[in-house]
DNA sequence: GTGAAAGCGCTAACAG
DNA sequence: CTGTTAGCGCTTTCAC
């Protein structure tokens, strides 16, 4: 049904691999006279090259696999058009897999990329510590890479990855210095879960900020939360009973002043909350997330924030990848800087 | 280098053909016996099978192609998640691919996608009304479905695909009555960009339902934009310096008292000229939106919209495209209903 | 129920 | 520079 290379071929009466020599690139040569005829019989005959045949042959596919938490989070959707973008313009397509941080799903969505014989694997939300679920997705990986495949990783994913490096503990310390700057001393950080690598980084960002300017430990407050607007609802809700608990035992002004969402979708839900408890951001409580996402100047209010260039990450992930000379260092890194913006969500502590 | 299927059957002592139909499905049975040997050897070697292989063996691949103009845009991004986890699902990989609404590379995208092999397509966002542009990409589905393909629609895409068919026009209406029923008689509309099939419809059904309501052509405002944040920014700029050059002029009280939007991304960018203009909303004007995308109770104030099951309508699109069963009507529709949200962006026409 | 063998469409030596 | 040919790894008749 389908026109095949060797349809092209006899209608422009050369020899199969003269057709594939001229259609589908090679380091040999062709004369421009068959070349013209093969083209023109190419597109008179409607031709489309039989991609899965190819990958066959060539025991590498024109695709690009990106392992990551959830599409329609803003976050992983910046980084999944960069990815794209930067695939497309070497002319491959890319396969998008959401596993919602789910190391079984991650596993699976590995081996299935890898079946694929994907060029590469891009591991944009894959950032777990937790060494159990690690060893597995480290053993997939190394199978897949013993084959020939190359990941790349967006954030830290240990030695051996070429690796996107957002500067995420620089910008958390610079935002907490902002933020110590307008007078708060009493401050409440909402992470996220243990085995996000990403999280982590960016607490520690905090901590040694604070630290450095000489606040306790019983003066940052830490909440764990999932990365996720209700996650950051719920977690300030939990912050906030806690303190007032301790202000009717007795303790007086035990609220933070500020509390900075490791995630600006959980600065959403922080928001929100804050919003519908009446408490009037940034008069009595000052909000800070953390990536910048689009819509981040559009909340209420404004949020302030550290941008975060996810698009170009995703792309710089894929020009790791396919470039052999990209990236510095041993670990063919390439660092991305964070920079803090201040908006309408923070402003000088009661 | 890698552990075939030869490799399988060799280690299990069987022929190629029986290590195939135990591995990787198939009418024919085997016994229990023979079976488990397989699967023992199989996972001894560590094998994993090579998917092009299958799907030139096949003639089509395990994968399923998405074309959309951003998976940044939330709207995008929400279907995209519901079409991969779907595709999961079926033990199938998405191809995602960003055209921006270029008909260029719509086109381009449709014959990577064919060439992969996809066992389905699913038009996201191609809504395109210019029967030029449209022929040419007609004639790529066109071929890809002579060779078995499946193309299946989320909007309107004509007879002959099935469709996830959001009600658009009845969503728009009801938000459009919901509107006038709150008083509103002077109502500017930011539409999306001509070729955009789902910005024609909720435009139609605006219309529609302020016709219905007894309002005149001039008393419904319809500014063209792109469907992006600075698209409905700069629209409502427009409309607002126009009626205020009217008002100089000698008009008065020729400023809407609510904008539509109909995409919720633009929508936040008409908030956000707004309150850059010092116009309080919905004080002095109202504003609402269209998706109901998962920020919009976040914005600034938080934004009445019509609500439409993004990720639900993608998965729809791909049941559509894997069971023939799926769907009623000629044109193997699947309706889906759209619900007003009215929320603080909303108010009593001043 | 199981195996042998013929492709699927293309690439890449290898000759000429 | 061009053509011949042997696979790539898997599925699938077709015999047994």
């Amino acid at each position: 049904m389908a026109v095949t290379l060797g349809d092209v071929a006899r209608h422009a009466g050369v020899s199969l691999a003269t057709a594939s020599r001229v259609l589908n690139g090679s380091a040999r040569t062709v004369t421009e006279e068959l070349s013209a005829k093969v083209r023109a019989s190419a597109d008179a005959l409607g031709y489309l090259p039989n991609a899965p045949a190819q990958a066959l042959a060539r025991a590498t596919g024109a695709t690009i696999g990106v392992l990551l938490h959830d599409v329609a989070d803003p976050y992983f959707g910046a980084i999944a058009r960069g990815v794209g973008d930067a695939a497309a313009r070497a002319g491959l397509l890319s396969l998008v897999t959401s596993t919602d941080g789910d190391p079984e799903r991650e596993l699976h969505a590995i081996r299935m990329l890898h079946a694929q014989r994907v060029r590469a694997i891009v591991l944009a939300g894959s950032g777990y510590t937790d060494p159990d679920a690690g060893r597995r997705i480290d053993e997939a990986l190394a199978a897949y890479r013993d084959q020939g495949g190359i990941v790349t990783a967006i954030t830290d994913h240990g030695p051996g990855y070429g690796t996107v490096l957002p500067d995420n503990r620089g910008g958390a310390a610079e935002l907490t210095t902002a933020l110590l700057g307008l007078g708060h001393r009493r401050i409440a950080v909402v992470t996220g879960p243990e085995r996000m690598r990403v999280a982590q980084e960016r607490l520690e960002g905090v901590l040694e900020a604070a630290a450095a300017a000489g606040l306790g430990g019983e003066e940052v407050l830490v909440e764990r939360a999932e990365f996720t607007r209700d996650g950051g609802r719920a977690a300030v809700a939990r912050i906030l009973d806690r303190a007032d608990r301790a202000d009717r035992a007795g303790g007086a002004g035990v609220r933070p002043s500020v509390v900075v969402a490791l995630s600006d979708i959980c600065a959403a839900g922080v928001l929100a909350e804050l919003r519908e408890r009446g408490i009037a951001v940034p008069e009595e409580i000052s909000v800070a997330g953390f990536d910048d996402i689009p819509l981040a100047t559009d909340l209420a209010p404004a949020l302030s924030t550290v941008r975060l260039p996810l698009a170009d990450m995703g792309a710089e992930a894929v020009r790791l990848a396919l470039d052999p000379a990209a990236g510095s260092g041993d670990g063919r890194q390439v660092l991305v800087a964070a920079e803090v913006v201040l908006r309408a969500s923070t402003a000088q502590a009661p």
